[in-house]
Order: structure tokens, then C-alpha cells, then sequence
RNA sequence: GAUUCCGUAGCUCAGCUGGUAGAGCAAUACACUUUUAAUGUAUGGGCCCUGGGUUCGAAUCCCAGCGGAAUCACCA
């Protein structure tokens, strides 16, 4: 495949050849032995102190006989002074001259060996005694400058660049790396606080013969061996139950799940859920835990229960507010929803202002209400309690009133961040509950569940009383990091492919003569100038990119635009 | 899916009511021994997203497409 370079990576690959000729190895094998990190040289000062260190070369400010450089390392940058009497005693100054002032770029990683020591205007600095190239970039980063007021300038700013070359955007803007460790110890604190408990960490399966656990439209893939249809996830809540039957106390997963469905700033087609099952307890019980562990996530993460999220101060400390869904309804739309019927709510819904669909059922129209009038109105923590069991199909009813469920979503900031029941563990009542999500589904709601005859099976040899939730990772370190949009919390957020797809003048040629309604192969030649060679290949080339098709009809090899 | 905005040098962005492309950083060369958005001088670098149209002439106006962002719709 060639490919255009650019001026500068031509330039790049130059010196990579005279590094060579030089007989200096450009990307060696040998392991770098490294002493300290950036940030603790910073840290801790030792005036003279010899340490080996490691990274990028981010800046260079050459001053004749001297230089300074920044090296990027995993935990930050430090200053990096190149004398060139001190560096080459002898001499022979080529290392100084040639190696670093000249075949040096932005970019490269190095390994330097050097002491500490702080420059007339205090800054923590190490005099380079001796340096290795150990890996020569051959791309240009992007480079942005912060000014003595912390200003930032020429920023890598592009979301869709920064996205789809995300090693970048890691390199170059230090709180995009932020964001990601923080990810990352969100997920160690919850695991050492379920561990506390002896909670058992789990895996389940991925791929599932029937997508339950939730409504959603799953991924299709195909087993060959089996020849069965398979689906990625859509939550591993009937797994981890099942292993409830089995005998665990308590166990959690944390799960990517997958939905085929819209993307936006809050949905990526693959996500994070930790889900976490505990027997003999109950909702009432879950919440307790569930604020105690989000007060001691944000304690361990940012220090502090009391965080920022876009305008709105917002804090995390235990108890939150509690308040069921009908005192919500109630209270910020005036109407009580408490057995109501279809017809009812309905009407409720137009006095609101409330588009409604006719499939949808008592469950769908209060959730809502719910969503449009009540969801944003909770920044700080609530739980929103017992929801109408027609909205719950894998929830127990409610212990008082067996119209509803015990149980709770968590609003932060006016999202959804946790789910949580009482589970249901009474086979026959979660055999009507599916079936009649079958009815709700035959009425035209694509979301409803399908039926896991397995998971009935396991609910009738005996579940215990069992309390789960899940937690929405991504929307959770959303909120902690301060960030608008899933895809900041991702590494790797879902894109449409690049195309990288470059046609030839004969290309485009064939491309132009074809339509959407087929014709002829032969037809279609008579009408362009070339080689059958270049025909050949060029149209082969147009297929394997499916710009055009070439098929079969009885004895006619046809051709048409795809 | 709808609407709005955006796509120009490696990066960030100018480019007016159409007249063949500009800056800063980065790059190249030279100077400079404690600088820090280092500095000074010089130089190179562009399929102006793609394809059509209008026009003597299009980065600029029009249409279509591709890609992205925001808002809305959808979303247990």
C-alpha cells in the first residue's frame, strides 16, 4: 500500500536512514533501565542525585552549546539539559551536534542518564551525561504549548481525530489521561469494597443463545459449528442469578453489555455495567450499600463527596434522598398515577404534553411521565422507589402493594445511575411476568423480553431472597471526571470506519457509467477506453471496496452501483 | 431519522460582496553555554473533504455525497 507521505515524514524517514548509516540502532532491542519517574525526581529533590530516565522528547530549545528538552514519561514531563562539553569531554562532539541537535525529533522516545540539579530560575532539571535513542517516531505530533499563564495553545482539539487516534490524544493532553486513570481506579476501589464483603468475581457468558436480562435489540452473530444464531449481550442479570440458584452469596461482574441501537452522547453500542447479586438480602438493604459505596468511591477518587459536574454542585454523601415514583409524579406534576388505568394515564400524558404510542402499556406511559417531567429534577442523589410492576418483569412485588416492585434507580444529576431489586424468585410469577412481556411485544414494543426456559428452570429448583444491581460504569465516571459526553470515558469509542478507499482516473471512469439498475458486464466495457488488464483490475478493485456489484442472472453477467 | 454548524499546511486557525492561498506553532538551514510559548535571520511545505453545476474565472456561490460536532427524536 503506498501512501502519500508528508513533507515532514519524509524528512522523518531521511534521518532515520542516516541514524542508520551512522550505525546507531533506531528501534534497539535492548531492555532500558529506568531509575525514577519524571514526577518523583520533581518531588522529591536531590541536588546531584544519577537517574535513568525514559520517554518522549515533547520540546527541544537549542542555545548553541547548550540545549534544554521536556521528556514525556508516564507520569509527566521533566526539563532535560544537553551541555556539550559535558556530553562529548573529547573531541569528537558528534553526539551533541549531529545525534541530538539533528537527528532528534519531537516525538522520539529516549532513555537519558543524568543528575538532578535546578536551573538558575529553580526549575528541576537533569543534566544529561549520556542519552539512547530507543524509539524514532516517524509521524509529527500535534503540539501543543501552554504559556506562563497555563494557557494552552494550538490544542489538539478535533473530537474526531482525538477519537479515532486516541494514542494521540493520550500523548498530547495529559487530562485525557487523567480521565482514563481515574476509570480505572473507580473500578479497583468498587472491587476491594466488594472484596471487604467477600463478594466473588465473576465471568458469564458473552455470547448467549437468548439476549435476556433486559429489552433491548442485541448484536446477531452466527455459530458455525453449532450452526445457531448467538447474540453478544445485553446484560448478564439471568447468568448471574443462576449462580445465585448455584450457591454464591454474593457475586459480581463487571460486564461490557452490547445494544444495536442509537449512539449519543450517553450511548455507546458497547458498554460498561457492573452488576452484583446478594442473597437473603433486599432493595431496602441495597441502598444502603449503594450509598456508602458511591461515598467511598468519590472519597478515594476525588478526595471529596462534594463534586462538580458541569453547573451543578453535587454531593455524594450518605444517606441520599429516597422518594418513590409516585410521590415524584405527584409532586412535580400534580397528577397521582396510584391505579390508574391505560386510559387514564393516557389521558394524563396528553393534559402533560406527552407524546404517546399505542403499543406502549401502564409501565411505558408512567416511565414516561417519569423521564419528561420528573428524571432532570435530580441532581444530587435520590433514589426513586417502587416502580409499577409492569415496568419490572425480573422484579419482586412490592411487599405493601402488589401493583408495584420493589424497586430503585439512583439519579445523579439528573441521569440514571444505578438499577436495583428486590429479584423476583417465584417461578411462576416470573412465567406470567415473561409472558406477558411476550403479549406487550406482540402488540408491536420490540424491547420486550424473550423467554429463557433455562432461567425458569433455575428459579424453580430455588432462588434465596436475593437483592442486584447495576451500575452504569461509563455514566459513573461520567459524573466523576466531569465529562459531557460516553465517549470521553471510552478509549475507544465506537466510530464509522475511516474510508480509506482511493480510486484511479479508470475507477472512477467504470464508476461514473454505472447505475443503480443493472446492465450488462459486456455493455458496460464497450463504453471504456483501456487495456482488458487495467479492466480487470480496475474492477476488481471496485468490488472488493462494494462500490459496484458483479453478478450472475442465467447466462447474463450483470453490473450495477451499490 | 430531523435540523443547524463545521471540513483550508503535520497542529490551531484567518481568508469580506468570486480574481490562482495566509499567520502562529511544527519542519529545514545558520547563529546562540541555564532557556522555558526561548530568541534572531532565511527557506520549504497545500487534490482549499469528494463529485457535479453556475461563471471568462470558485477555497469562496448552488446541488449532491462523505466525514464530524451540537440540539432534538429514539433508548429499562
Amino acid at each position: 500500500m503506498s501512501q502519500e507521505l508528508s513533507e515532514q515524514e519524509e524528512q522523518r524517514r531521511h534521518t532515520l536512514q542516516k541514524i542508520r548509516e551512522m550505525g546507531i540502532e533506531p528501534y534497539p532491542a535492548q531492555a532500558f533501565e529506568v531509575t525514577h519517574l519524571a514526577e518523583s525526581i520533581k518531588a522529591e529533590f536531590v541536588e546531584h542525585q544519577t537517574v535513568k530516565i525514559a520517554g518522549r522528547m515533547m520540546s527541544q530549545r537549542i542555545m548553541g552549546k547548550a540545549s534544554f528538552a521536556e521528556l514525556q514519561d508516564s507520569s509527566g514531563r521533566i526539563q532535560v539539559y544537553f551541555n556539550r562539553d559535558e556530553l562529548c569531554p573529547n573531541e569528537d562532539k558528534t553526539l551533541y551536534n549531529e545525534v541530538f541537535k539533528k537527528l532528534l525529533d519531537l516525538g522520539d522516545f529516549i532513555g537519558i542518564t543524568g543528575r538532578v540539579f535546578k536551573t538558575q530560575v529553580g526549575e528541576i532539571s537533569v543534566n544529561v551525561t549520556s542519552f539512547t535513542l530507543l524509539s524514532k517516531a516517524l509521524k509529527p505530533l500535534p503540539l501543543p504549548k501552554t504559556d506562563a499563564e497555563g494557557n494552552t495553545h494550538d490544542a489538539f482539539t478535533d473530537p474526531e481525530l482525538r477519537y479515532r487516534q486516541r494514542y494521540v490524544d493520550l500523548v498530547v493532553n495529559p487530562k485525557v489521561k487523567e480521565t482514563f486513570v481515574t476509570r480505572s481506579k473507580v473500578f479497583s476501589v468498587m472491587r476491594n469494597f466488594f472484596d471487604q464483603y467477600g463478594f466473588l468475581e465473576v465471568e458469564t457468558p458473552i455470547l448467549q443463545p437468548i439476549p435476556g436480562g433486559a429489552a433491548a435489540r442485541p448484536f446477531t452473530t452466527h455459530h458455525n459449528a453449532l450452526d445457531i444464531p448467538l447474540y453478544l449481550r445485553i446484560a448478564n442479570e439471568l447468568y448471574l442469578k443462576r449462580l445465585i440458584v448455584g450457591g454464591f452469596d454474593g457475586v459480581f461482574e463487571f460486564a461490557k453489555d452490547f445494544r444495536n441501537e442509537g449512539m449519543d452522547r450517553t450511548h455507546n453500542p458497547e458498554f460498561t455495567v457492573m452488576e452484583l447479586y446478594v442473597a437473603y438480602k433486599d432493595y431496602r438493604w441495597m441502598m444502603e450499600f449503594t450509598e456508602n459505596l458511591l461515598q467511598e468511591i468519590a472519597l478515594a477518587v476525588c478526595g471529596t463527596t462534594e463534586i462538580r459536574v458541569g453547573q451543578n454542585n453535587i454531593s455524594l454523601k450518605a444517606p441520599f434522598k429516597r422518594i418513590t415514583m409516585r410521590e415524584a409524579i405527584l409532586e412535580h406534576t400534580g397528577y397521582d398515577i396510584a391505579d390508574k388505568s391505560e386510559e387514564q394515564l393516557r389521558a394524563i400524558c396528553s393534559a402533560l404534553n406527552i407524546e404517546t404510542q399505542p403499543e406502549m402499556g401502564i409501565g411505558k406511559l408512567i416511565d414516561e411521565i417519569f423521564g419528561e417531567k420528573c428524571e432532570g429534577n435530580y441532581l444530587n442523589p435520590t433514589f426513586i422507589t417502587d416502580y409499577p410492576i409492569e415496568m419490572s418483569p425480573l422484579c419482586k412485588r412490592h411487599r405493601e402493594n402488589p401493583s408495584l416492585t420493589e424497586r430503585f434507580e439512583l439519579m445523579i444529576n439528573g441521569k440514571e445511575v444505578a438499577n436495583a431489586y428486590s429479584e423476583l424468585n417465584d417461578p411462576i410469577d416470573q412465567r406470567e411476568r415473561f409472558e406477558s412481556q411476550l403479549q406487550l411485544s406482540e402488540r408491536g414494543d420490540n424491547e420486550a423480553m424473550f423467554i429463557d426456559q433455562d432461567f425458569l428452570r433455575a428459579l424453580e429448583y430455588g432462588m434465596p431472597p436475593t437483592s442486584g444491581i447495576g451500575i452504569g460504569m461509563d455514566r459513573l465516571v461520567m459524573l466523576l471526571t466531569n465529562n459531557h459526553s460516553i465517549q470521553e470515558v471510552l478509549f475507544f469509542p465506537q466510530m464509522r470506519p475511516e474510508k480509506t478507499v482511493s480510486l484511479s482516473e479508470l475507477d472512477k471512469a467504470i464508476l461514473s457509467i454505472c447505475t443503480d439498475t443493472a446492465q450488462l458486464l459486456s455493455d458496460a466495457r464497450s463504453k471504456v477506453d483501456c487495456s482488458n488488464k487495467q479492466w480487470d483490475l480496475s474492477l476488481k478493485h471496485l468490488t472488493k471496496n462494494q462500490l459496484v456489484k458483479v453478478y450472475k442472472e442465467q447466462d447474463d453477467v450483470l453490473i450495477k452501483k451499490v
